[in-house]
DNA sequence: TTGAAAGCGCTAACAC
DNA sequence: GTGTTAGCGCTTTCAA
């Protein structure tokens, strides 16, 4: 350290080894080690020697070179719905796959199911065989509520810890939970929705082609959305709310239109990230472009009518992101101990013509 | 592979190594990773047989026991403009103080230099500074293009990468660029300025407090504004530039509030993360609260105004983030040697008051 | 209960 | 030119 003086970082001193803590403590680098990770059988004498030593110091362990020690390999299971039912999971699936690229190399095994987005028998399926496989991790978009909960609490008290993305379910700890914030999303729609807007005139809030199950989920946006809109004392202002099962349906097409053909209409807010662009096609037809739309994600059909400038606003749910980080936390769990937070809530992204290609060309991080 | 069938994973096979390497090409590990970072002193023969099964196998390297390998400790240095002058800058000084955190354990060493914000002999005398101690790689912030240029070449022949950030040099090939790109941030900024807005009117567009160096680039912001009300076809909207050199000073203030008097001003566009705090506190002085006040950049301030509503959008070009993936990128390329990309454009993210706090929370990804 | 030692996959120095 | 080998810091096994 001292004849060094010529080197800019020379005040920069190596880290501590688990070698230097057996020295100082007069002990083994074994004694140490079982200190640490209190696998016992330690005397007394020896283990207040080491927590001495490890209290005038400040110790971090050489990750990198644990992990090499630890030859275990670790495999990690992923559940979502199956991508080829919605562009959504899709975006989720290319999350996965950059985390398979990511980690393949570190013996760390993901591997992926998907279930029926439609059929709870499917996800229950799936389930089972994730519990025979045993994995050391879970990673999983648990929108069947009801079906989800014992499947958690089952690897709960078989110890494989998971993480949880995209549905949040308060009745088990995950690892961490990754998604947005509803209530405040819809409160963003709003907002966007109000902006430079008159003060009177109706507003629509749709929610298409989600299971009931979800709808909960669903109902914390529209919270938000009138909330907001209560807040602002936008007494002229009328909220519509329409629930869509089945876009294909000619009921509920025409319920639809009878919506759109109110004169008063200034603008409607999709709930759901597939429904979208199947108002922005109807918006189209019917010359209503002047209307505000507003909806979610980056999927193929919706980027094509916010290029198109039918749909106004998208707020980006991120799927890829919400995937990729489910799994990235898990694997730094188990891989380098690294806890990840609790809670993670990804910003609402705001999504409009003008920055768009700023977001398409963002890829998620690798590291 | 065949006796585990009961175990799920049992298909995945476990990495190849340099040793399995070898032996497929019967040849010796040391040769193989001769081959490999072709280090030379290879006969013909050998050198054929190794890229043959390298062909052959899909090989990718234990980065972590790589670097436990190489014992090498690598020194960074990283050059921002001094964070007591600038919140902005303060916030770039977050991001190293994240990036030291996570490297340090790894004999990642990471410096910082700080020049005067004002002064281009203070950016001089650290450039020279840090050409002294020699480090293995450098981040820098070159707000002095013509300062920042030389040392940069000089970079470039002593061969110590760098990775720029914040304003782009196009002279010069770092190892990637981080920043947005500002021609599109312009434009992100007038279309949320026209968004429900009647079609006449003037708009202003300020840079306040800014060298004329930065200049440069605030016109490219200022050019996207003026470019997408052109192709609007916004005829009935006059825009307004203003420069203001020094916002302390009397005569400025002046020209500022001549500007606020005007009936038919619609909103301000202030190019600079500081100046957009002041122009609030003005707006909100003169009870100017309907104009539409558009700003960069998540400081204190700035987010004061947000929330109160005098500010109604923030664009953010998140210094925190783009200063943390610099080093980020740089430390991946010396100790893991991955190459990142050239450039890095960041998303426009767009930051309102019912947005805000989704941001704030969520923090710079740790890895 | 403890210390010694092998080994994780790779790098780099060193003989031959 | 080539193969061998000693580490990197940690985990884990095995004697003692």
């Amino acid at each position: 350290m001292s004849g060094k003086l010529s080197n800019k970082f020379y005040m920069e001193k190596k880290n501590i080894r688990i070698k230097d803590i057996a020295q100082l403590a007069g002990v083994s680098s074994g004694t140490v080690d079982r200190v640490l990770h209190n696998r016992g059988k330690v005397s007394e004498e020896a283990l207040r020697k080491v927590l001495q030593t490890l209290k005038e110091i400040d110790y971090k362990p050489n990750l990198i070179a644990r992990t090499l020690g630890t030859k275990k390999t670790f495999r990690i299971a992923v559940l979502i719905p199956d991508p080829s039912q919605d562009e959504y999971w899709a975006q989720s699936e290319v999350g996965i796959k950059q985390a398979i690229n990511d980690w393949h190399q570190y013996d760390v095994q993901i591997k992926t199911y998907f279930f029926d987005l439609y059929h709870k028998d499917s996800f229950l399926r799936v389930t089972h065989a994730v519990l025979q496989a045993r994995p050391d991790g879970i990673v999983i978009a648990p929108i069947f509520y009801h079906e989800a909960l014992p499947f958690l609490q089952q690897c709960q008290s078989y110890k494989i810890p998971f993480t949880i993305f995209n549905t949040d379910i308060r009745e088990v700890r995950p690892l961490s939970f990754i998604g947005q914030n509803l209530y405040e999303s819809g409160r963003v729609a709003a907002e966007l929705m109000c902006l430079g807007h008159q003060k009177t005139g109706t507003l629509a809030v749709l929610h298409i082609n989600e299971d009931s199950v979800n709808s909960i989920h669903l109902l914390d946006k529209q919270r938000g959305f009138q909330q907001y809109i209560k807040e602002k004392d936008l007494t002229g202002v009328k909220i519509k709310v329409l629930n869509i099962k089945d876009s294909e349906n000619g009921k509920e097409v025409k319920r639809i239109l009878e919506l759109l053909e109110d004169e008063t209409l200034q603008g409607v807010y999709v709930t759901t990230s597939k429904g979208v662009s199947f108002i922005a096609a109807l918006l189209q037809k019917l010359n209503r472009v002047d209307l505000r739309l507003i909806g979610y994600d980056l999927l193929p059909e919706n980027i094509k009518y916010l290029e198109a400038g039918t749909i106004r606003f998208l707020i980006n749910q991120n799927a890829k992101h919400q995937t990729f980080l489910g799994i990235q936390q898990l694997a730094n769990y188990l891989f380098l101990r690294k806890e990840p937070l609790a809670h993670n809530f990804l910003p609402l992204e705001i999504i409009t013509r003008e920055n768009l290609c700023s977001y398409l060309r963002s890829a998620v991080p690798h590291f």
